[in-house]
DNA sequence: ATGACACACGTTATAGCATAACGCAATTGA
DNA sequence: TCAATTGCGTTATGCTATAACGTGTGTCAT
């Protein structure tokens, strides 16, 4: 009975408390830690830590969701759903960087095949095999900036 | 007696506390969390959290040590002192990047003039006022890599 | 000198983020 | 049917970071 739900769409099928966990990430216009969330859903029968936990794993594994390392926070993925870089994995989207305004919370997210390539060339140059990159941008968005 | 200690050299003035934190970070070949600190810096009189935050924040702001926000952890710059984009603070470097190898540890500082631009671009075309990026490749290291 | 101020420090307590370890239930596939 | 896998719920624990308080010490203007 816990098993993941099909549905006629596309991506991979979600199970209750991911599509939970996922739902909230979408509605939120910033982003929300692990605690944040499980406060949203207690409504929903959601007790612990680790069950939001779980579903991140999941949706990160997905890519449905990103980590804000800098804010130990998470935000649904942004992608227009197909993107240059595709790369594999879930959603098929290469390495993204994100601006986060520290005024209003609001998180841009966007791919540039430039700096892509870039750090992937620096990678080659010093035989240095990548796994995950992380770009973030901390400042003040267009409608925060003095 | 707690003030800072004025060197013949270069740099800010460094406080003991400061000066034991550095040290300990400069000495180690992979990054260093908080309380690993803490721990080392036992024998030495240290015996609160606050101890070595306070001096990393110090020495964050100098730019004599950088934090990487993927492990939450902290690493000694390792610029050759004077670099292109010397932007005004501190030691004086722009944008760094962090290639951090997931099995050994090992962490390359580097700067990519191109990477930075980029990046600036976007946030000019976005009128996105950057105040601290933050950029981390993990994987493997030469070394390391099959 | 004396007071105001800035700054480093030490301590205790608390807040915020993340995982370990256990056991159960349902699904899958041999 | 049996084993392997996956998701789930619960309790406890560990790691990361800061709040709030008070102390001591230099600096500098009065
Ligand atoms: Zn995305
Ligand atoms: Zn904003
Ligand atoms: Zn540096
Ligand atoms: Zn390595």
């Amino acid at each position: 009975m816990n098993a993941p739900v099909s549905t006629p769409t596309s991506a991979p099928a979600l199970t209750k408390n991911q599509s939970l966990v996922f739902d909230v990430l979408t509605r939120s216009d910033a982003p929300m830690s692990a605690y944040t969330i499980l406060d949203r859903l207690r409504d929903h029968g959601f007790r612990a830590p680790l069950q939001v936990y779980r579903a991140l794993d999941k949706l990160l594994e997905f890519g449905m969701v990103h980590r804000l390392e800098s804010l130990n926070a998470f935000v649904a993925c942004a992608h227009p759903e197909s993107e240059c870089c595709g790369q594999g994995h879930g959603h098929g989207h290469g390495t993204v960087a994100f601006a986060i305004c520290e005024s209003c919370g609001h998180v841009s997210e966007f791919h540039d095949h430039e700096v892509d390539h870039r750090l992937g060339d620096w990678a080659k140059a010093k035989n240095f095999k990548p796994a995950k990159t992380t770009i973030e941008i901390r400042g003040l968005c267009g409608a925060c900036g003095a």
